[in-house]
DNA sequence: ACTGTTGCCGAAACCGGTTTCGGAACCAAC
DNA sequence: GTTGGTTCCGAAACCGGTTTCGGCAACAGT
């Protein structure tokens, strides 16, 4: 679709630059030769280098992105295209992640666009018209899936990107991550120590490959605790409060019922609460639960939430840098950073009080009170 | 600072795209002729036209932004320079907030350039830098000030900008505002209507128009409701928990206390939940609030937190059609709009349960306790 | 029929950079 | 004193657009 017709622009009076004719002329030099001079070839004598570095610093001479684009096609921006959907992903992080995307950024004198979708498709074709636009020189892409059709889309366009995550086939992969899986792990440990026997996993959203990792961390936990895993005490895809509310109600009306839920997401793991309400279990000795992410919502839980944090901050930070070096053409082998969690203990963990069946007597006894009156949360 | 010397790119290989040259090829006229027809100018005739746009459609022909903005100085892009400090300010509304700019942009291929600062200083100066590098048209600033730098910044720049707030002095102003003066009104009636007759005002901070308008909007409330405003039950820069609880606590140990609060900013009304818990104070009945924002943790408190809402994506959405609208040279006395929050009626407020006078005793009466043990929340 | 207008388009300069190409100057070697 | 090879810079083309200017053709006026 082209940009209608009669789209009169407003003149914007703004500072005249200083261009890169203006410092050749400075110079008597010409501006092919102040260019090349800035730019590193290397058919410039030193003495000439420094001598248009200098006066062209002293000028203020900033050359502007997208007059070199024209000829280079680089904008040094760089895109990161969120998508919303459903549920709300990374709606908390968002601004940390961005706050340290564009520090990354701007320390090289780049720039962030960013643009938002709505489905994967829609995400898909904003990569493309980014990258025909020139308007990004490679992607951040968070929330990296198994398989992720951004990844291949980018590869086979052979543009630039990283992940914020790992992902199954790593051909042409650059990422930063943190390791999910070792707070899992840890997660368990922790329980574990403080005598929980029955311990249950809730994973997140099982296309993301983050879930594959957290899996693999937890159950490595368990082995270490001499825990075998039980099928039923293990859920997936639960990103929601809803979710997590689901997979907490089913496990707590098991025979044998979990005193300790391990949550791969924070905002599932607030699901939990609700049900520990209605079930008259307090969080935090009736039940634990541990929980990873580290959202702002977790803090205001009661008991607030026990949770692995991510410095989506310095996340963001990385990416960009990672991103700026790949661009310039460093290879993927050397751009693949990860990054740990740090536990942050509040209240809703702890040695249990009651054993696992105890625990069903509770709860059954509950379920046959409540048929009677309409059982509400107060 | 000049970016550096040997930053040789790698290549990129992407789709060669039609020129303009293609186009004015394809059609035997010159590409200044396609240019003109294009870009509405008059003297086309109208049959050219056509055929210039039917042509340049079939062939998908889109102008690189980078390439017109070598001659008009123009980008397609807007700014957004996002300001996190001291307390959280917008995060919680960022990702629906982006979410309607970019939708905006996009529906008239525009893009969003993002930029964070953590100072007003710095605010400015990336300001400048993006108009300068000329990798912003326009900005949207948020959260404006009474009286605001950007503003002073980017009027004298006479550069293109639209307010999500507004300001004093509204010269060259244009803007999209939520009324919250009209939301703080109708709560401090609600309260009243409820039986409240000792209602405390907790604004935001001081800085920013919103708190003018929205104390206005409160005290128009009382008058409304036949109440007398007092002075000791009016607090300011309210906008972090702690903040609401410190002006909450204050508040409550005064001779003749409030039973219903209204908050300007939902972030500080939590904190409202936590002195309630110190003092053994139902929230929602012995103690009632009302709030505005609508964050997401208001949600998560127990009882959920009644507030009034305000829709960050239509918000988002709008400043950017103002601002693209903005740029092309539209008059600021036509890119005024505003729009009303809505009210979602939760938990936490009701008919008080005591009278200020017995609200004061059971107060008196924890203090006194709770010199002794040091007094805990649970 | 001669002269102004007007409508419409081509030609060419321009924007601010990058990159290719060629040649002048200098040096060493034979 | 040629020849050959480097070193280093100027000249000019180029990128993909926009905008100014001028001129040709058609039309109207007298």
């Amino acid at each position: 679709m082209l940009n209608g017709q009669k789209e009169r622009n407003a003149p914007i009076r703004r500072a005249k630059r200083v261009t890169i004719s203006d410092v050749s002329n400075a110079l008597g030099l010409t501006k092919g030769t102040v260019s090349r001079a800035l730019n590193g070839y290397p058919d410039i004598s030193d003495s000439t280098r420094n001598r248009v570095r200098r006066v062209s610093e002293k000028m203020g001479y900033q050359p502007l992105s997208h007059a070199q684009a024209i000829k280079t096609g680089r904008t040094r921006s760089l895109g990161l295209v969120l998508q919303f959907g459903d549920h709300d992903s990374h709606r908390p992080f968002l601004a940390d992640f961005l706050s340290g995307i564009s520090h990354g950024a701007s320390q090289e004198n780049w720039t962030v666009t960013v643009a938002t979708a709505d489905s994967d498709g829609d995400t898909l074709k904003t990569v493309q018209q980014l990258l025909d636009e020139r308007k990004a020189d490679g992607f951040i892409l968070p929330r990296t899936m198994t398989d992720d059709p951004r990844v291949r889309l980018l590869r086979d366009a052979s543009a630039p990107f990283v992940l914020y995550g790992r992902t199954r086939d790593t051909t042409d992969c650059a990422w930063f991550d943190i390791l999910g899986e070792d707070a899992m792990h840890d997660a368990v440990l922790r329980l574990a120590k403080q005598g929980h026997e029955r311990i249950a996993f809730v994973n997140g959203g099982s296309e993301y490959y983050y879930s594959v990792l957290r899996l693999q961390g937890m159950l490595q936990g368990l082995k270490e605790a001499g825990i075998t895993p039980d099928p039923d005490l293990i859920a997936t895809d639960a990103v929601r409060p809803e979710d997590g509310a689901a997979a907490t109600r089913q496990m707590l009306r098991l025979a044998n019922p979990p005193t300790a839920f391990v949550f791969a997401v924070d905002m599932a793991a607030l699901g939990l609460y609700q049900v520990a309400a209605e079930y008259g279990l307090a969080v935090g000795s009736d039940l634990s639960v541990i929980a990873y992410d580290g959202v702002p919502e977790g803090a205001f839980a009661t008991p607030a939430l026990t949770t692995f944090s991510v410095d989506s901050r310095q996340a963001g930070e990385r990416l960009a840098a990672l991103l700026i070096r790949r661009v310039r053409g460093e290879a993927v082998q050397n751009l693949r950073e990860t990054a740990n969690a740090t536990l942050v203990e509040r209240g809703s963990d702890g040695p249990p009080t009651m054993t696992s069946n105890h625990l069903v007597r509770v709860v059954s006894a509950h379920s046959k009170k409540s048929e009677y009156p309409k059982g509400g949360t107060k």
